[in-house]
DNA sequence: CATGAATGAGACTTCATTCAT
DNA sequence: TATGAATGAAGTCTCATTCAT
């Protein structure tokens, strides 16, 4: 591979080989980063092994430290990156809507399922859950970016749906917990249990949970429970 | 010795031989188990280090290892035993009981609050959530143990409310999946953003979110709320 | 057991209880330095753990350090205690002969493989081969205990042979040692490869080589092989 | 790599990159082996630290288990290494011989000598004799390697010499051991009692005691003794 | 004397990180 | 830049030895 190079004189561009290695240097830090996550998912923070990020990535283990100077660095990149993935979707899914609240409501969990708890990147939800005390300056990191704008997003609907006369007045905050938390833990619960195979146990359709989700609090919440 | 004892007036201070060392090696394993699931919970399982928990618990590490074999049997027994537990109070409630299956539900919902998720065995769900894809067995033991008898019990109590025409037909093991989902999450959440200070994150008031939670998720289950 | 001695008055001698204690008490070193014999000759010396000796001679750890201050201390005592016995054995073989040389040796070596080299106490070799590099003291001891009188043993018998005319003139110590050297080494062998179950080993029948061996030496020894 | 190097004539030296780090890369399994050999022969395989051999190998702890992933593994490959040795001289030794059977033994067991009995590979033998029983896996291998290709090798000389008249008829497994033997146990006493200064012990010329032993079995072993 | 719970030095092994090439 | 050989701190676990009972 390195002998044969001066054999074929100044093709550059035509050449895939180097084409690729170009590519693959812009690309390098996008793929470390996708291969920590996976593993940190995977396994966690501790039980990942730097060299096992950097196969997977398809680079040596020197290289890794070309672009993150410790592993601790690279996990928070991870999160980082990430989280603001995360805000992006939130924002993007926050939008404007037009019709009636509990409508606004299921779609936008219906959105979040797919576009976050459904995808690989949900699992970063785990790790932070159990790494934050090992890591503290993640914690304000991560109520920053995702708490605090996820609980805005979820308390101005409700907020918005009592304001115009469909919801019961009930605590925003709180009724926005309920409304998550069970996505949340159905979103973990798919890169913890899902991914071990256990003989009888209690099998989850994410698909079926969302709507009696949606069924029970939804019907809970709006008004007219008590008027029809 | 258990009801004899009182027959033989003052034998006890006869036995010399019990004093210091024997009483402490009959609650060595309480001692170590303790120990063992703040700090697995605090820092994780891998990044605790036996010495450690030897050293919280007030003994060596060699002594340690005198009453479980390794680090992971550790963790096991802890998880056994606070798991045990869990159980036990989960039949114990759901024994017999007379009032109206919503009375039932936020009945058992506020106690397992009380008795698990508001004390630190609430912390193992965080451990096992982060390392079971690590531990294999213990996707199968925890899944044995822990989730299927609760699914059995929640369900179990959401069919008795069919069944005696309180609650509207729903699925139950999805209406069971909500009713603990945000419990769990909450738990999970006080062991690792609940314990580092952030400023300005959404405080959670644990009584709050589950009056909340019942309010809407028993609502949207009773059948009156069409009828009324 | 403790509490229903009182019971029994004083019937000291008839107990057998007591007197199992009182001689299993003063066979205590024998016992110990028995077990660990087995145990160093099975293991070898680093292999072995204190506990494992203590419990193979039926009693506690503690105990074993009553006797014996150290895990080196015990081994010596092993090593020695073995020795005055295989030097016990040599004298007593030694003995007064009448018969010709080549009957003397025959007969000597014949003694020795079933007094010594056919019995537990040959794994001594075994240990002392592998050991003495880390224990340097026991050299001296086994030369002086050991070695040096086997040689004069056989070297005696050899030049007894030569001077009465049955064998030709040789180098003593050489024969002596040519002597010896399979039966010591067959010893050894049956303590580590004679103990290990392989597949399509070769059998070694002791007999049957020390006939051969008996056979050859002697006959090569002898002044009428030339003459007969 | 092999004959077409001679047909570019100097591009060695334009490969720089093998300078150092790699001619090291390639030699440190040899000087490893070499290390371990050395100190399993003089402290035998329990009492050698890892870190020892490493140190006199010139590296790091961790360098030793970038070569060989645990202390047994090493060892076994220490074993292999010298006694593929052994196989390889014993078949290239037996190849084609054109003399007497008398010449042939002769011949092999002072070619053992020299080639294997006088190097530190000799100790070897210590160390499997001592440690065999805590490796049971070894003495199949041992036996298959070493024990039954010697045996095999020493057999068919006796019974060449047998077929061709030479040799008295006797039981061919049992002279090969009575051959061996004595060679054996002197390389073995080399590495254990050879190594420690004591006084007055009988000094053993090897090549005495096996001149001796020659002189002694192959005329034990030879028809004209009683021809002649 | 006897026990066995407790200790802690020390062994093996792993792996994050460095650095010569 | 990229590599991967090398390092050594640190972690798990063992076991000889001690000592309170």
């Amino acid at each position: 591979m390195k002998s044969k190079a001066p054999a074929v004189p100044a093709l550059a561009p035509e050449r895939p080989e180097a084409a690729t290695r170009q590519r693959r240097k812009e690309a390098r830090p996008q793929e470390l980063l996708q291969a920590a996550l996976e593993l940190f998912v995977e396994k966690g923070f501790a039980a990942t092994r730097s060299e096992e990020v950097a196969q997977r990535a398809g680079v040596s283990k020197g290289t890794l430290y070309l672009y993150y100077p410790s592993k601790e660095e690279l996990f928070k990149a991870v999160v980082r990156q990430n989280l603001s993935n995360l805000i992006a979707e939130g924002l993007e899914m926050a939008g404007q809507f037009e019709g009636s609240s509990s409508e606004l409501l299921g779609c936008l969990l219906q959105t979040w399922w797919e576009r976050v708890g459904n995808t690989p990147a949900a699992g970063i939800h785990k790790i932070v859950l159990a790494e934050v005390r090992n890591f503290p300056e993640l914690a304000q990191f991560y109520t920053d970016e995702v708490i605090m704008p996820a609980d805005a997003l979820f308390s101005g609907c409700v907020q918005r749906g009592i304001d115009r006369g469909e919801f019961r007045a009930m605590p925003v905050h709180e009724v926005s917990h309920v409304l998550i938390a069970p996505l949340i833990f159905m979103a973990v619960h798919r890169h913890s249990f899902g991914c071990c195979p256990v003989h009888g146990g209690v099998e989850i359709d994410p698909a079926a949970v969302l709507n009696t989700h949606l069924n029970l609090v939804l019907r809970g919440l709006e008004v007219r429970g008590a008027a029809a």
